[in-house]
RNA sequence: GCCGGAGUGGCGGAAUUGGUAGACGCGUGCGACUCAAAAUCGCAUAUCUUCGGGUGUGAGGGUUCAAGUCCCUCCUCCGGCACCA
């Protein structure tokens, strides 16, 4: 190499140490006269090792980084690693080293690979999430969300290997199985923290139109929130008919249809004399297991069994009936003698005690248990454990509520309400003492009980739109605990109700009760706070279950197409819907659902979704009532219907439903069908699904050939032809079809039907009928999505810890401001068991019992990383904050970004999470703006050189460090930039010999330096300014790589030419900077003092632009056959007196007329001849 | 199945509002330099051809003086969603 020849090693390296010594790219907040300009490019984990994706992301990015800056932009465009998280780990077990160290060297080493890059950016602001200064704020905002309603701790279910006790991601399971043992894969219910991101689901919908994105990015995230609108629409379940066991003995006790059951049985609940405590049996010495039971001996009323089991079996002799309840049950049963599980019917009878007296009890019953007191809290306990199958747990938490404290009490009438919301959640009040209770009050002097209601949740709600729905069950006599501690006799409707909406009256809302606050929760999670809330332990609570028995009496079904509703013949639930459980009692198939309930279960969502068969269980015993036509439909489970979306159930509509068809097919159900599509509607596309021995056409008896026009039509024909002899819509065996097109009503109902609405959707359009029927069954317009809320609990080492300890009550709370950062844990062996990593740290354990208190323990799970990428863009523009996660003038003058560079594969997560929290900053006040990013584009996919993803197994990775070292940084760049438009995120091979064809091209441009001349002809000039046009032009629309193709014609042009002059030389130097930094600055810098990267991008001169010739191509009948020299000043009929002269267009035009001669100016000659 | 986006030489890709299709680069061929090779440089390179011209932007139709570009139907590929009610 001669001493003057292009040594790009040693050039790059020269001006990178030159750059950094004089702070060339530290950016200020804002300096005077310059708009602030801010890029970013999503930053990695630090892996290891860059590779040419890195590069691809960001030294391309970069170049408009710094055409921007040379634009007058005052530019940021920061770096920093993603350093918590899965990758990270995984490679520092598998490389037997600590996380922490193998992820600080890694990042140590990437820094000074990118410097390589020649990127400018400002190092000074760098971070890395898994500093303890970076997630300090990662919890502060995480502890913030806590307390402003924007996290919450819930049980979802998730994937989970039984070999690896571990949760898998959707994507780590195949085909149901583990992806790395093949064992398994269950749904199992975890406790999780959780971001409420559906909080903000329709804004995250809705910005979107705000937004200057690609409309691809944008759809990819509506289809990923997946609004629908719908309606839900409430279906009653029928009671079913109960025979009592009073009325008769033997047979006559058992429900109609149930299972053989060997006897009924009484179980009995002793209660002590004095102390709140029940007598238990206590088997075998291990554990208590149960209360006294016996068989009914025929001829015997429940009660005298019930007292001579106590006598013979505890040897109390003074037992007394304190209640019989009134529900009756059965289920499995351990026979203690007998050694086995027997089915009975079971009476639940509450005894008490007059006194201790005690016989001896018989030998046997002395071999088969002890006895022992327990407490009433263990015997909650005991009753909420998982083997308990006996069905009375309910019932027998229903004792000693009444009429304790009767002296004192004064008589009023009281409503309870129940207020559900449209996700059938239930609000509860949960007042200072940390009693749960449901909104209600006095009715005031002639009052009625639905007035009172509805005024009684206005003032304690302060919601305005509350619909009555029903008075539930009869008046009942309660003790009511005052807040005064003491008991008042009342009565108590319960009453449901419903909000329209979620208006508030901030007015309404009353004075009385300020420490009260609502919460909504579920009717599970309801449950379970009234049962295990010590304070409600002696509060009547007997309401409570009928309560939500009632409102356990319906099913709402979410629908798209509610004006089918007519066509309604069956309900599907999910196998996983609440009211599976609820309604167990009523079932008579039990054994048959809860063998499908276990065989779903083992199925993971991906292989429900894979096995297209239909397959489900009928809920015999139970069904529900279709609101329109009144009549009974039976009710079904089936693993095609997804818990998870709508409301878990869906009405079957067979003869407008695909799905619905098939299942009805295949259990032969009933199809109505009541929408007769419109012609418009009907298309050039198959109507009619047509399934098996169903198969409508086949009725239609038409010979043309299958999926023709004449076929289809004849499918049509059919079916109009059919639908006119059925007065009801109803379908026939063998005639069974299906068309999900919208249309007009019609059997809705039929005549001569005594279905309960009048014909009020008959005729009208499947639009207009949505909303006329919703209303008239009282059921609701209504919006579903599929985005759910955001688990980030990770049973990980290698994370940011959740901020989060529990009392010794179990409450969690969040650790306070003055203890941040809640540390990560040095002592802990981080090896996967499927048991959290940190739950073995001694120093996490002491440090919480030191700061909270005895008996106090930490959260240990870690958060997903995908929360500590959901904020970074905001630390990198004060990095060293102590105070703030970021000040609010550096807030201000940055955000939003305006130009986010990032991988597809962030469209959904990465993208939509951080919008998230900007959304939440911003309603908490933290943040002025709503929205994080004001531009995004999504990058493509550099491949190998075979066109394959580049992997290591393949052999098909290139190393960037490796091509840098033959033909420098400034060549990969430009490379990378070349290869594809950077505007579109397409797939593009990496080309070995493409990168020498730009290499060639610096050359050159080094060569023609080496040459310059004294003066530029007239052409190159004009050249240089149409290429100063198109570069700009092409970098603002991240067309890089016809920028550089038209820098390379103008160095062709240049070379063949009489070169260039220093002056445009200079001009062709700016242009190429921001592609190439350093070959540039070096040429640059031998005849100036400062840095070609802080001079103004030149700026084309259009007066330079002549063209010499103009040449304009002709055309005769739209084929192009001569070109002409344009002269200036020559009149249309001159020109066109010459065309017709010219030798090349004689020879086509002869002989014929020229019709027409069209010129466009600049553009084109065209003539038309006949 | 639904919703986006795209289909142009041997390859990556140009063609910004309908106006000379294939810019620029790679590859290939020929030539120059060289004892030779590499590198470099120059010329050529959609395709068929009877050398007049014909045909060509996934396929077929249409609008227009003129269509890669606009309209209709279909096919293929990529991305997102999906037993979504």
């Amino acid at each position: 190499m001669k001493p003057n020849d292009y040594n790009a090693e040693h050039i790059e390296k020269k001006w990178q140490k030159y750059w950094e010594e004089n702070n060339l790219y530290r950016t200020e907040d804002s300096v005077d006269g310059k708009e602030n300009y801010y890029t970013l490019s999503e930053f990695s984990y630090p892996s290891g090792n860059l590779h040419v994706g890195h590069w691809y992301a960001f030294a391309v990015p970069d170049i408009f980084a710094r055409y921007k800056r040379m634009l007058g932009y005052n530019v940021l465009y920061p770096m920093g690693f993603d350093s918590f998280g899965l990758p990270a780990e995984n490679a520092a077990i598998k490389h037997g080293k600590d996380p922490r160290k193998w992820t600080y060297d890694n990042m140590e080493y990437m820094k000074g690979q990118l410097r390589n890059m020649g990127a400018s950016f400002d190092w000074s602001r760098t971070l890395a999430t898994s500093n303890p200064d970076y997630y300090t704020w990662t919890q502060w905002m995480f502890t913030e969300f806590y307390k402003h309603d924007l996290v919450k701790r819930d049980i979802t279910k998730v994937n989970w290997c039984e070999n690896d006790k571990t949760i898998l991601a959707n994507e780590q399971v195949v085909a149901g199985t583990c992806e790395r043992c093949g064992y398994d894969v269950v749904q199992k219910d975890m406790a999780q923290w959780m971001f409420k991101i559906t909080d903000f689901a329709d804004e995250l919908h809705d910005d979107l139109d705000t937004l200057d994105w690609d409309e691809s990015i944008k759809q990819s995230q509506r289809e990923w929130i997946g609004r629908k609108e719908g309606s839900i629409i409430p279906f009653k379940i029928q009671e079913s008919e109960v025979y009592d066991i009073n009325t008769g003995p033997g047979d006559d006790a058992y429900r109609k249809g149930a299972p053989i059951i060997e006897r009924n049985n009484v179980v009995v609940i002793i209660e002590h004399p004095e102390k709140d405590e029940f007598l238990c049996a206590k088997w075998k010495q291990v554990d208590w297991q149960g209360f006294v039971t016996g068989g009914i001996e025929e001829g015997q009323t429940i009660e005298e069994t019930a007292l001579a089991e106590v006598r013979e079996e505890t040897g109390y002799q003074n037992p007394e009936i304190v209640k019989v309840h009134d529900q009756s049950s059965h289920g499995l049963f351990w026979h203690v003698v007998k050694e086995e599980n027997r089915q009975a019917n079971y009476r639940i009878v509450h005894v008490k005690l007059k006194d201790l007296e005690q016989v001896e009890r018989s030998k046997e019953e002395q071999a088969i248990a002890d006895f022992l007191w327990i407490p009433r809290t263990e015997v909650n306990d005991f009753l909420k454990r998982e083997d308990m199958k006996y069905p009375w747990r309910v019932v027998s938490r229903s004792n000693r509520v009444f009429g304790e404290y009767k002296e004192n009490s004064k008589k009023r009438d009281t409503v309870k309400v129940i207020l559900r919301n449209e996700k059938g959640e239930i609000l509860v009040m949960l007042t200072s003492g940390g009693e749960m209770d449901l909104p209600g009050g006095g009715l005031d002097d002639g009052e009625s009980i639905q007035e009172c209601a509805i005024r009684e949740l206005k003032e304690e709600t302060g919601y305005t739109n509350i619909r009555f729905i029903q008075k539930i069950g009869h008046n009942r006599t309660y003790s009511h605990h005052a807040p005064s501690n003491t008991y008042c006799d009342c009565n108590i409707s319960i009453v449901l109700c419903e909000l329209e909406d979620y208006e508030l009256s901030s007015k309404n809302i009353s004075k009385d009760e300020p420490d009260t606050k609502e919460t909504w929760m579920r009717p599970e999670a309801m449950i379970q706070n009234f049962v295990t809330n010590p304070v409600y332990k002696d509060a009547p609570k007997g309401w409570v279950e009928q309560y939500l028995n009632h409102l356990y009496s319906q099913i709402s079904v979410f629908t798209t197409r509610a004006d089918t509703l007519y066509g309604a013949t069956y309900l599907v639930l999910a196998p996983e819907h609440d009211m599976v459980q609820n309604l167990k009692p009523q079932m008579t198939n039990w054994n048959e659902v809860e063998s499908y309930l276990e065989k779903t279960q083992k199925k993971s969502d991906l292989d429900r979704q894979q096995s297209k068969e239909k397959t489900g269980v009928q809920l015999k015993g139970i069904e529900a009532i279709n609101p329109a036509t009144g009549k009974a439909i039976s009710v079904w489970i089936a693993d095609y219907v997804l818990a998870h979306f709508g409301t878990g159930a869906v009405m079957a509509v067979p003869a407008h439903d695909e799905r619905d068809c098939e299942f009805a097919i295949k259990y032969n159900l009933p199809f109505r069908f009541v929408c007769l599509p419109s012609a418009g509607e009907q298309g050039n596309s198959r109507p009619l699904i047509t399934s098996g021995e169903n198969a409508f056409i086949q009725a239609a008896g038409t010979t043309e050939k299958k999926g023709s026009q004449e076929h289809i039509n004849a499918e049509w024909n059919a079916m109009y032809d059919l639908l006119g002899t059925l007065p009801d819509g109803v379908l026939p065996e063998g005639k069974r079809f299906c068309c999900s097109n919208t249309g007009k009503m019609i059997n809705s109902p039929a005549k001569n039907d005594n279905y309960s609405q009048s014909g009020i959707i008959n005729g009208k359009t499947t639009e207009e009928a949505k909303k006329i029927i919703t209303a008239a069954v009282d059921g609701k317009m209504t919006k579903t999505y599929r985005l759910r809320d955001w688990g980030i609990s990770r049973q990980r080492y290698w994370g940011c810890p959740i901020p989060m300890v529990y009392d010794p009550d179990g409450n969690p709370h969040p650790v306070p401001k003055e203890h941040l950062p809640w540390t990560l844990p040095d002592d802990v062996d981080f090896t996967p068991d499927g048991t959290a990593p940190l739950s073995r740290s001694e120093e996490l354990k002491k440090r919480t019992e030191e700061i909270f208190g005895e008996g106090w323990t930490p959260e240990v799970d870690t958060m997903d990383a995908f929360v500590d990428s959901s904020w970074y863009f905001y630390r990198y523009l004060d990095s060293s904050n102590s105070k703030r996660f970021a000040g609010e003038q550096a807030i201000k003058s940055w955000m939003p970004v305006d130009m986010y560079f990032g991988g597809a594969e962030h469209t959904t997560m990465h993208l939509l999470y951080s919008r998230f929290w900007t959304k939440a900053l911003h309603k908490l006040g933290l943040v002025d703006h709503n929205e994080p990013y004001t531009g995004r584009l999504n990058r493509g996919l550099i491949l190998g050189p075979d066109g394959a993803k580049m992997s290591k197994s393949k052999g098909n990775v290139i190393d960037p460090d490796e091509v840098v070292s033959h033909v420098g940084a400034d060549t990969v760049r430009m490379y990378l930039s070349f290869i594809g438009p950077y505007n579109e995120p397409g797939n593009y091979p990496w080309d070995p010999n493409g990168v020498v064809g730009i290499r060639r091209f610096l050359d050159r441009v080094w060569r023609v330096a080496e040459n310059l001349s004294d003066t530029t002809s007239k052409e190159i000039t004009s050249e240089l300014h149409q290429t100063i046009k198109k570069v700009r032009e092409d970098i603002e629309r991240l067309k890089l790589n016809t920028a550089i193709s038209s820098m390379m014609s103008l160095i062709n042009s240049i070379e063949k030419g009489d070169g260039i002059a220093q002056n445009e030389f200079d001009e062709l130097l700016k242009l190429l900077a921001p592609f190439a930094p350093h070959i540039t600055e070096e040429l640059w810098m031998r005849t100036h003092d400062a840095s070609i990267h802080l001079q103004s991008f030149p700026e084309p001169d259009t007066s330079k632009i002549v063209s010499v010739m103009k040449v304009l191509p002709i055309q005769i009948n739209g084929k192009v056959r001569s070109q002409i020299v344009i002269e200036e000043g020559e009149s249309n009929e001159e020109l066109h007196n010459r065309i017709t002269q010219m030798n090349d267009v004689q020879k086509w035009i002869e002989g014929k007329e020229v019709v027409k001669c069209i010129h466009v100016p600049g553009k084109i000659i065209n003539l038309v001849v006949k």
